[in-house]
Formats: structure tokens, sequence, C-alpha cells
RNA sequence: GGGCCAUUAGCUCAACUGGCAGAGCAGGCGACUCUUAAUCGCAAGGUUGAAGGUUCGAUUCCUUCAUGGCCCA
């Protein structure tokens, strides 16, 4: 560091700005490789980053690095010149510059731009980590993910397919009558998911508020408002554990569509998902970790209680109450710390029986009443709900259903949650009365849908850790 | 929250059973006009994550803590 201020003080010295300014840029890396026949031999101008430099006296080879990829550079002391060669032979791997020069392929057929005028546009104070192992330290990569991002190739591939894929899945829902909308992450009552919320603090109104856990209920209220179709692509906030596919601070997509039900949902999110794969992908069929899950619609339906009778023997419609249900969960050794109700015995027997079988694109359907406050109740069975979650590789990829809109059994199923939360649910949904209001103007009936964003670009590209498709994850800071 | 593992030079890693902390790359100086992990020579680079303990002696053994990873809840 210390030798590399003092090299920029000795460019200073030389009339050299080591921090230089706008450069027009004619090609990239990859489009010289692209269309190396009909440039051979005519001057282009690049810029980028110099990642190795490789020195031969009076020529020299260097990487340069751009967005699309690296292309080799070749100075020459008899094309550059003394004062434009000496410049080179100050630069160090990390500097970024500005080359206009000739196109050519060197005589182990390596295309390469041969430099007749050189500019520094940055100097690096700072190495590069070490150019074959690179940056292998995932505690090192996350929180100076800009030097992941320069020596780890496939991390800039992550990311620019993640943003493909959200940009195919706004083109779907717009092409589908969709309105993009943006409601409060900062809110009153942080209601519509279970988990528990972060807390924060307005200073001039002299408030708490919440972090929104789910986007939920500000839909629900556009759709009383009458926008029809909305959704919205946007950050929620859970304060819960961290691991492979939890983060904090993840992004959620929802989806409401006025005049319909949860099979429209189904046939919308199978759809999306395997147009959105095929889009990205080129295929419908996607390889995650050596395995291959086939997006293709129509995904199987299962129905919740069936599966669960499949996996456990139990009848769930017969069991009567909060009691019956823990002792069940007991005698099947279900680790039942602080849950003691029946729809917490349920979600526990559903993660651990149930969820590590869907391992193929499925919908699981119908959960019962007391897990799904906010869903519409089966004309046919009061008990269970117009509800479905999509599983693939054991993980929830969707969860929707036909939304509750009846302002009185909403009401109960809040204070049925605010029961459950009494009993010790930290996660049971909250009281939002502003909502139930909202609905007794009347809401038609709608399908509602979440996803989360996180794991299908995790399937996408095949990252399996979700801190590996979030540029800056939250990290506790060093020691 | 629990278990296991890791933490040594800017980066990637060594250091046998407790006995002088090392290498490659990067960086410095020098040589070299088609290299691509360029090559060759020279010199330099360290609070071994932190604190404590055992010991004549600790990178190594023990305890606590910090950060991260994987698995479990």
């Amino acid at each position: 560091m210390a030798i590399r201020r003092a090299k920029v003080d000795k460019l200073r010295d030389l009339g050299i700005d080591p921090f230089g300014h706008r450069f027009e840029r004619t090609h990239t890396a990859a489009g010289i490789h692209g269309d190396f026949t009909a440039l051979e031999g005519h001057d282009v101008a690049i810029a980028g980053r110099l990642t190795v430099i490789r020195k031969h006296g009076k020529a020299a080879f260097a990487d340069l690095l751009d967005m699309s990829g690296k292309i080799q550079v070749y100075a020459k002391i008899d094309v550059l010149g003394e004062a434009q060669y000496g410049l080179f032979d100050e630069l160090d791997a990390g500097d970024i510059v500005g080359i206009n020069g000739t196109v050519f392929k060197t005589r182990r057929g390596e295309v390469t731009v041969e430099i007749r005028r050189l500019e520094l546009l940055s100097k690096a104070l700072r190495p590069l980590p070490e150019k074959w192992h690179g940056l292998t330290d995932v505690d090192l990569r996350y929180r100076h993910r800009y030097v992941d991002l320069i020596v780890n190739p496939e991390v800039r591939e992550t990311f620019i397919r993640r943003s493909r894929i959200i940009s195919a899945v706004r083109r779907y829902l717009d092409g589908h009558g969709f309105v993009e909308v943006e409601t409060p992450t900062l809110t009153l009552v942080a209601s519509g998911g279970h988990a528990r919320p972060f807390t924060t603090h307005h200073n001039t109104l002299d408030m708490d508020l919440y972090l929104r856990v789910a986007l939920e209920l500000f839909h629900k209220r556009l759709i009383v408002g009458g926008i029809d179709r909305v959704y919205e692509i946007g950050h929620c906030y859970r304060n819960e554990g961290v691991d492979t596919r939890h983060s904090p601070e993840f992004t959620m997509l929802e989806l409401y569509q006025s005049f319909g039900d949860y099979e429209d949902m189904m046939r919308l999110g199978e759809e999306m998902y395997a147009i959105v794969a095929q889009e990205v992908l080129g295929t419908t069929k996607v390889t995650f970790q050596g395995k291959v899950f086939d997006f293709t619609p129509p995904w199987p339906r299962i129905h919740l209680l069936d599966a669960i009778k499949e996996h456990t023997g139990i009848d769930w419609l017969q069991v009567k109450d909060d009691q019956e249900a823990v002792a069940i969960g007991e005698k099947l050794n279900l680790d039942l710390a602080g849950k003691r109700t029946k729809g917490m015995v349920l979600d526990e027997l559903c993660s651990e029986f149930v969820e590590p079988h869907l391992v193929q694109p499925c919908f699981l359907l119908d959960h019962p009443v007391e897990i799904s406050p906010l869903a519409k109740r089966r004309p046919d069975n009061p008990e269970l709900t117009l509800r479905f979650e999509a599983f693939a590789n054991g993980w929830e990829l969707m969860n929707a259903f036909t939304e509750l809109n009846d302002p009185v059994d909403q009401r109960q199923r809040f204070e049925q949650q605010a029961r459950e939360k009494a009993k010790g649910n930290e996660e049971a949904m909250a009281y939002d009365e502003d909502f139930v209001t909202a609905l007794e103007y009347g809401m038609p009936p709608t399908g509602g849908l979440g996803a989360g964003i996180d794991r299908l670009v995790m399937l996408l590209t095949d990252s399996p850790s979700i801190r590996d498709v979030i540029f800056f994850p939250v990290m506790r800071p060093r020691g």
C-alpha cells in the first residue's frame, strides 16, 4: 500500500493523473473475441482492469478484464515509445486502463490488442488476491464482494443471471396485465407472514415501526381499491436464523389477481417458472447440484392430508384439539419445544415427514385452516382451505391461496393467531385491524401467490447457498 | 441454541509426537521484444484470530472468547 501510494505520487510528478477521466470505448473483450475475423487489423478502444501482467523487458502482455470477459493486450516499446511504455511498465495488476490499439492474433493463436495508446484510468492501491487460487475464503468473499467479483468470473455470471431471471418474471407478469406496485417496508404492523419482524424507530414521529415480513396485506388493500392485478418484487425482512436457505433480508415476489382463485395461481405459477427457466436456461429441466428437476407443467397436485396419511398414517381430520395433536407429535418423536397447538404440530409434522419427499416440482394442496389464517375455507370442508404450497428439492418455492375475503372470518382468524401467540408461537401472525377494515369495504374473490425469488435464483444458477445469490449478505462485524 | 471443523505473510497453503515459523503467488530491485499460472536472479515480508493456562520451551496441548463454514434444532 505504501509503495502503491508512492507510485501515485510519482505518476503525478510525471504529469499523469492516476485517477483518470471519461474514456470512450468502441468494443468489449467478448465483442472482439466474437467478431475477430472482421476486426483483425482494425483499431479498437477498450477499457477495464488489468488482472495479470507478464513483462518481457521491452515488451509485455497483460489480461484486461471488462464486464464481458477478458482479452489479452500487448505492449511493445517500438510501438508505444519510451514514455508510454514507461507508463505501462509502472502499472500493477488491478489498475484500470483505457487502451486504443489494433486487433491481432499472436503466434500461439490468442486474440490480442496491440496497444497504440494507453491511458491510466484508475490506480489500484491494494493488490489483487493470488492469480491462480484467487479468493476462496467465503468469509472474505462475502465481506469484500467487489474483490470476489473481480477474481471469480462465475460470481459475475450468477448475478447477471439473477438479473435476467427477475426481468423474465417481470416480462411474464407485465404481459399478463399485472401492474407493478411498491408498498411500504416500514409499517405499523408487520403481518401477512409467519415470522418475527425487525423493529425500528422513527425519531420525529417518535414511534416504533416494523420492517415488513410480507407484501400480502398491502397488496390486498390495493385489490380492494380496484387495482385488479398487482405484483411486487421487493425485500422482506424476517428476524430469524441464517442458514444456506434463509437470509434475514430476502427478495419476495407476490401477486394478486382479482376474480381468480388458487387454481389460477397454480397454472400461473407452474407456467411462470417454466417460462423463466426456458428463457434463462433454454430448458425447463433444471440441473441443481447434480440433480435434475423438471419444471415442465403441469406439476403434480398432492393433497396435504393425503401426504400426511401416506407418510405417517395419521388422519389429521380426526384430531380434535391441541392436546391430542401434541400427543401425536410426541409419539412420532417430534421436537415440540414450545409447540403446543394443533397448527404448530401440523407444521412440524409436515416439515419432518412430508416436505423431504417433495423433490420434483409439485403442489401441496388444501392446508388446514389453523395454519392458513389468510386463505379462504373450502366450501366442501370448512376445516381446510383453498391453499397450496409449491415445492422442489424439499424447498418451499411458492405459497398461494384463494384469498379470504370475508371480514368477519378474517377477524376470527387474527384472533386465533393472537391466541397462538399467547401460547408461545412467536411466529404467529400479527393482528392488522386496518386490513380487516379494508375487507369490510368488500374485496373481490382473488387468487394470490407469493414466491421466494432467491430460491428460484439458487435453483437456476446452481448455487447451494442463498448467500451466493445475495451480493452483500448480512455479516457480523469482524472481531 | 447444540455438535463438528477452520482461522499461520496481501492471497493460497505447509510446518512430523511440543523443539529456530516456511513455500508459491502478489508486492520491491535487476535481466529478458509472442507470453498466457511466462521465466531467471537478489532482497524483503509474521502480535501464528484474541485473552489466559500447562510447560525449560506452545502454531502444536487445555480453557474462554471472536469470526466463518457444515450439520442438527
